[in-house]
DNA sequence: TATGAATGAGCCTTCATTCAT
DNA sequence: GATGAATGAAGGCTCATTCAT
């Protein structure tokens, strides 16, 4: 996922005098971040192993310790540098739509896009939110309720709006979006086939704004298209007098 | 829930008063895969030890391997009593019902009864299914399979009887809700409150069968509106006469 | 190698009034024997196992304990059964035979066979003689000498006779066969092809009595005999004159 | 013997005077070659411990896998430096040698040499080599034959000189030979006596090449030869009277 | 600051042996 | 006498973490 910026520290040359200075060192937590993102998400946290990530990131065990505490506070490292990035990047185009439909088309299949793109990312999340008992109050969860936000707002908005009905619960919606999502792109690693996330946003969003009913909204229609018509038959017989 | 014995009471066997060896070899494999139960979900596999089960069960390590080939045998066994309790308890009442939406309801609820007496179980499922690569194909996948066909089965037949929308993508309405289940499950864990499983059941059947919008079948519905506020006008209008 | 009586064990019909009596004991113990002599014959000592041995001769592990005391003294019953019906087999056939190089032909070719009809006997008595520390002593080392002695006699005798050079060192010309024998054995199971024992045993046999010199003595004392013969004859002649 | 330092100078390296940690590692790892050595040749693979190893190393297991892949990897290397050191031993002096029987008493005195100084190594090659079935293909399966190389050299060599008889099976005579060797090294183990290596030597190739026959060829050839000398001679003589 | 050798606890698994039935 | 469940010690191996350099 090439758009995440490690910008803080690759931005900076080589300027300071002493030796290979502040560029070295943003540089080198850069690489391990970034060795760390690979080996995080291919394996679960427990098979992924601290030797792996630093001869990949060109170094050796020692040098991470001297750049994240432990394990656990690398791997939040790696979720967070990766929740940044994706708020950077939803937030200025989530501004400019307004429509409710509009806006969940975007926040799904962008959504889905970067399961897609980066399979691993996802299942890393889900794998280590769902796996420890500590999730809440974990740095993850924060970073997951900012995401969230996004959805969140768009149902709350939409339903101020009058767009979405008035007693929807915005929680369980968001937990069944998200949820769906995540299951159904878990789904698709299995089948081998290529997919465009905003045809299949398109579908998703649908089924949830309209329903699965084939007759949706049959009863009411019903009911008020009898009482017009009893309505319309007792004007005209009103006029016929 | 079938032979998956409550752990408390198995766990304390040496208290029969002849010390009870040579006790039943269905006993001891039921306090194993009690004890196993609590251990694997309480925490993900590759953190559950063979020995901590072991002395849950009251026995040492070497003990377990006399009933389960290996650790990974050791959870299927766990994983299968699991989902035979569940489809045992299942099928007969879900022959019973044939509304879709009754359907829905009761897997629904069910779902989420099994979700919150149990949370452990539900959150070992997702983590391996999600967490490992050798998913697919693995026997976890294929009882998820059977479990999920109850689902599977009221989508298509609700869609042939008429009662879905002809164009419902019915794995993909599958995904969204078992996914949102999940997902509105586990957010459930972190908040401490006392839901009512068939109550929350209805919403999201709901939810999802009716959707999310606030104007169902927009166009007709409007339409009918505007013919009533001009019926009720000219009604109005005529009295006044 | 079905020569291998368990003669005392077998022979007997179920006649005794208590139930299973002696036979069964004896039959039970015979097929424990057969059991880990396959099992000994397949793999080293350590890899063999009581249990797999126990499943082989149809009972539990429990019960081979109540006919050997433990594992080693198992595996010693079965070098024993083995070597004596070794010897039984070969101390006839060896009283008939007189002349050395016979003799010796007969003791190579049969050793021959034996390793060839059943090449895991005699890996298993190399094995565990140069494997265990504790081998000089030991009953396998009794056993060995038992039958090395047929040879020791025949070279003894050969000496004795004027067969064998005077100066051979007894010890050291058997070490040179048995040894010799086991290398080329081991060597052969290499390679996958089938061998005649008698004709190897012949070469082999053939090798160490004249030697690997290229001036073995035949063809020249022939020659030289018959130049003496001549000499002599026309000598006797010359004298007659 | 090249890299395998004598362990007992070197099994104590915690009397530097710094605690010397940051030892070279090459220096651990010859360590641990020596305490490996130790170890495999006084009992079989299987009942030689990595904690047993590291103890004589002054390590802890764990140290050893940063050295050696797992434990077969550490007794190959062990194989090789022996088998390296061995090489390197013969190779310059063989090829100053050029009489077959020569050789092959070089080859015999180093052999048994090495068997004498250091009697682990062969039983420990030979218990490897005859105990698993996966030795043809094995590294040391590889190194035995590079070493049995020098002996098949000497007796193809001694065929084509005329200096060996031309139809000499060298495959098995090497295997006599060898085995012979091996075997009388270990019944000479059982046997507290001294003996001369070169001496033994002499006897066992003069027992090969001569042959164990009492008409060993030399002696009464050179007899008949006088006396058939003499005799034509003497016919010569009668003849001219 | 970076190194990388060393650690040591812990894990899964095997198996000969025991002993109550 | 036979059973077979239970034992418990031991083994190979991994890995996050430390610390002297």
């Amino acid at each position: 996922m090439g758009e995440i910026p490690e910008s803080d520290s690759n931005r900076l040359p080589e300027r300071s005098p002493d030796r290979l200075p502040r560029r070295r060192k943003a540089a080198r937590r850069s690489e391990i971040l970034a060795a760390a993102r690979e080996v995080f998400t291919t394996r679960p946290y427990d098979e992924s192993s601290i030797s792996d990530i630093a001869s990949r990131a060109g170094c050796v065990e020692g040098t991470i310790y001297t750049y994240f505490r432990n394990k656990r506070e690398l791997f939040d490292a790696v979720l967070e540098s990766f929740f940044d990035a994706l708020i950077v990047d939803i937030a200025p185009r989530f501004a400019t739509i307004h429509g409710t439909r509009d806006r969940l088309r975007f926040l799904v299949a962008r959504h889905l896009q970067i399961s897609l793109d980066d399979p691993g990312v996802g299942m890393m999340i889900v794998r280590e939110s769902r796996g420890r008992s500590a999730y809440f109050g974990s740095k993850l969860h924060a970073l997951n309720r900012r995401y969230s936000r996004f959805l969140l707002q768009t149902l709350t908005d939409g339903v101020a709006r009058g767009e979405l009905r008035a007693d929807l619960d915005t929680a369980l919606a968001r937990d069944l979006l998200f949820g769906g999502l995540e299951h159904w792109t878990f789904g698709e690693q299995g089948r081998q086939r290529v997919v465009d996330p905003s045809q299949v946003a398109d579908s998703i969003v649908g089924m949830l704004i309209d329903g699965w009913s084939a007759a949706p909204c049959e009863a009411p229609i019903e009911q008020l298209t009898r009482r017009v018509d009893r309505l319309e038959a007792s004007l005209k017989q009103g006029r016929r007098k």
